[in-house]
DNA sequence: CTGAAAGCGCTTACAG
DNA sequence: CTGAAAGCGCTTACAG
């Protein structure tokens, strides 16, 4: 048939009302142009942009979306690795690491799988992310460089590599620097409000609590301050903050959150790029991106009032 | 083949790595156990809960669920509209009523839609939702038995009903309790943070400014707290709030929120339930179902300072 | 260049 | 009860 045709009868069928059914097509060139996005969860302020960013970019490359919340239970993940191996999907997104992400795809080992945000160690599975130590070193350096020595961490969810890389960078940013690096100043907040909120009230008992602290997200960073200025402190007069992510919640916090911006909606953009050209057979695409991220000053750190020489 | 045979078989099969092919399933059967969710945006603090109550519900019911944010652009509508239209999906859910469902529906009318908290005006388009009228009334008499007279409302978004409902919904209650509503005291927040902002700053610079605002969402009652803070006011001692949705930020608000509780959960369950029915050609299904809402009392609310008699 | 046929991997109605 | 065949609606390789 020649083009001319083609096209004719394309026109008059869908002036017809015909509408091709993409089901009987993804049989037949097996291929569904679905990815599935597998989430830890929506609850959170870092989630849901990843989502729409996701769906962002997949739409303009033709993709549509199935998204999958794997907090809740192991029965969730066996569900949806049954969409992997059933060919609903042509490749799959994940963003936690730690749990499974290698015995989900076990069924189907020759799927596609690009991991966002975290990373499993010694994986072999691609990831678009950003050098998270390298977001506790700008923390912690931008507080000592205003002159705090006592700077806390409270951390992520422990089973998170992209957590306990900031953990671990947080501890080597004190020993670049000379400081020593106390137990005491390093509680797990559990990536949550409440564990954070926890956390930071364990600080404030200590008998030398802390000037300043680098919370690994800044959720946690807002439910730390909260805590603060429920005990009548003064951010950043009598404590400083700095927090991680630049999510929304830190920016309209009051005072809002000096952070260190994670581009998140570059992040999922490349990464949907990332496992099209892998769905696609692409070759030379990059294991592992590591993208820039950058120091947001606002309005939560401020100089140590008592300048000490270290 | 008998039951026994056939379990065998399928037990052969699985252990040696079969796995069923959904796709060609879904051709067979004409089904494709699929749900799409039209969502506005997921950037601001309503939107994800849905998004997971939604696929939580879904997945339990043996269904998936691509998600399709409309926010953005037409062209995303089309998209979606093709994606119905060609077979991809058995169902919808909608979550903003006022642009186009009829339109996205058109290609096949048959095809199952239930709408979420939100309603067109005379559609036969099935919801789940709230007593958006109910919202305002509780939010309003609330503060009247506070003591409360000049009370001022940020509105939402105008083209969404539950929006404009609210805005009626203040207005009668207003009226039934024998309050004169002044035009000047009703301010479009558009739904958004910075909307409600600056819908603040205005009735700050009334002669006389309101005592108590009712705002049509947390989120936006947020925003208006923090610019009253920003002005050395205190909330509730110069001012009290009272938000609508009962929203994660509203609750982490300072002072807390206090807010008209919508059963989001609950909603989105009921709907996938409804739809679900729909797909399966039930009868009797409820065409629109109005849950439940239930004032919050927190901290952003006080009776007024100098009583003064109605 | 054009049209008929094969086949993607299932389910199910039907013949044996 | 069992097995072979038809058919869901496409795409594409192939014969004419």
């Amino acid at each position: 048939m020649a083009d001319g045709t083609r096209r004719a009868v394309r026109d008059a069928a869908s002036s017809c009302g015909y509408k091709i059914n993409l089901v009987a097509r993804s049989l037949r060139i097996q291929r569904t142009d679905t990815l599935l996005l597998l989430a830890p969860c929506v609850d959170d302020s870092f989630c849901p942009g990843i989502l729409r960013s996701v769906e962002d970019a997949a739409l303009s490359m033709g993709y549509s979306v199935i998204v999958g919340f794997t907090a809740k239970s192991e029965k969730y993940r066996e569900a949806y690795a049954e969409l992997l191996s059933a060919g609903r999907v042509d490749g799959m997104l994940v963003m936690d690491g730690g749990s499974g992400v290698e015995r989900l795809t076990g069924p189907r080992p020759d799927l596609p799988v690009v991991q966002i945000f975290d990373r499993i160690y010694e994986s072999h599975v691609p990831s678009v992310r950003v050098d998270d130590h390298l977001v506790a070193d700008l923390a912690v350096r931008q507080l000592a460089s205003m002159g705090h020595r006592r700077i806390a961490h409270i951390s992520g969810t422990p089973d998170s590599r992209a957590a306990s890389d900031r953990q671990t960078g947080y501890m080597s940013a004190l020993r670049g620097l000379g400081f020593a690096v106390e137990e005491a100043m390093v509680r797990n907040g559990h990536g949550r409000r409440d564990g954070a909120a926890e956390a930071m009230r364990q600080l404030l008992e200590l008998s030398q609590p802390p000037t300043a602290v680098f919370c690994a997200s800044d959720s946690m960073a807002c439910a730390a301050m909260d805590v603060c200025r429920d005990r009548g402190m003064h951010v950043p007069g009598d404590i400083s903050f700095i927090g991680a992510d630049n999510t929304a919640d830190g920016q309209n916090a009051y005072p809002s959150l000096t952070t260190v911006h994670v581009p998140r909606s570059d992040i999922c953009a490349r990464a949907v790029e990332k496992l099209v050209g892998l769905i696609r057979g692409q070759q030379g695409i990059p294991h592992d991106t590591v993208m820039p991220v950058e120091l947001m000053l606002r309005g939560s750190c401020a100089p140590l009032r008592k300048a000490v020489a270290a």
